[in-house]
DNA sequence: GGGGAAGTCTTACGGCCGTTCGAAATTGGC
DNA sequence: GCCAATTTCGAACGGCCGTAAGACTTCCCC
């Protein structure tokens, strides 16, 4: 009947596509989007198939029609987006490893590390809201997105390898520790603590600015690892 | 009959003993001991009242009868964990000021912080699960733990105002957000986290070692801070 | 030892959940 | 314009959930 509840522009003619092409899966976006924007906003376990459907003005049915179950449908948006950020990181540590013939500083690295999610993060960028959801799939998704995080470390272990490269006078203990704060950093970036943060210093510090959050955290994480 | 016998007067009473004494709330705190455990291994959501009662051998009916709801249980640790984590924070921060005529320096206001919920992560500490929970509870709580974490910074501004102090050449902005960064670091500190991290340096770092993890968190922390 | 409060137990209610099914509608190829 | 495949739709099923009601047991005080 009428999928979209927008009430604007309702037009009985054909009803031409939003892209122009590939309308076939035109009601499969919808629901990728909405469900990525709920579990962003409130957690898998918050969001029901009826909330998700509901929001993208689809039928019940569409999630198992088009996943398979909802379980399968996080872990679809998850994939995704992931891939979407390590590849835009991976491409920023290439670049740093030509410019620096092989062996980048410790700064360039990290910048590689940290600058994709925190570009998502601008209030007005599109993957804003991504960047929250794949936070939260890291601690509140299924067993199956849990066990990828723990076993598939390949990504990270290019920026390991460079790092120790980078700092041949640490212990390889101490590089990987230093990721590792490093990276609780970056996830601690969720809309609750930025709330937190605003209360706390009573309104001066502002998230919007990801440009200045970005070198703050450039700023204090290769501070730590030039210790 | 009516079981809702707040806590908000008769707080903290019985705890630690089990089985010395005649205690009336035996069964209650063998609920909350297991509902403890299980949702700081599972989360709230995937954890229901059947399982708790079941691992507590109490009857199902337990928990709402002496906590009231599921909800309020959850909240009852949390608030009990909180109050206990800050009691040892404030402890040492105040300790710290005593010791320094009134200005410690950064490292040891950011030990004051940091050494309590890392003494609670030791392998054979008893209060590792609680900082499991604790760490959980900030992320998939209730609405109302929420609304606690971004109203409620009292204790934390204990901390921040002492940082102000020992750095008051740096903006107030800077302080608040690498106090962010700093608290990012710890909550990172999930068991999931740790099995990544061994798994990418193959088995060389443990994080049985809380002292030493420590001394790296402050090491790494403090450099962040004298940037 | 009787009475009443406090605690425990069994049982079940209402509700929301993810998923499925068969029918209806739409689409694309010829 | 017809057929077959794909997609959408309405409806419902079985299940687990949190919670509550009411009967039963325990225990303490008078």
């Amino acid at each position: 009947m009428s999928p979209k509840s927008d009430g604007a522009a309702v037009t009985t003619a054909p009803e031409t596509d939003v892209e122009g092409v590939d309308n076939e899966a035109v009601t499969k976006n919808l629901v990728f989007v909405a469900a990525e924007r709920l579990f962003a906003l409130h957690g898998f376990q918050n969001v029901s198939v009826r909330d998700i459907t509901a929001a993208a003005g689809v039928n019940l049915a569409s999630v198992n029609y088009h996943f398979g179950s909802k379980d399968a449908l996080l872990y679809e948006i998850f994939r995704r987006r992931t891939v979407e950020l390590n590849r835009e990181r991976a491409k920023k540590l290439h670049e740093a490893i030509d410019r620096h013939q092989g062996n980048p500083p410790v700064r360039e690295i990290l910048a590689a590390l940290l600058t994709p999610p925190l570009k998502w993060l601008a209030p007005d960028h599109e993957r804003r809201i991504s960047l929250q959801f794949l936070i939260r799939a890291r601690s509140e998704g299924t067993d199956e997105i849990r066990k990828v995080l723990q076993t598939d470390v390949t990504h990270l272990r290019r920026f390991s390898d460079a790092l120790l490269k980078a700092r041949p006078d640490l212990p390889a203990e101490e590089i990987y520790w230093r990721l590792h704060f490093t990276l609780g950093m970056l996830h601690n970036n969720r809309f609750a603590e930025f709330d937190r943060l605003n209360v706390l210093s009573e309104g001066t510090t502002s998230e919007a600015d990801v440009e200045a959050l970005l070198g703050r955290m450039l700023h204090f994480a290769e501070a730590g690892f030039s210790a």
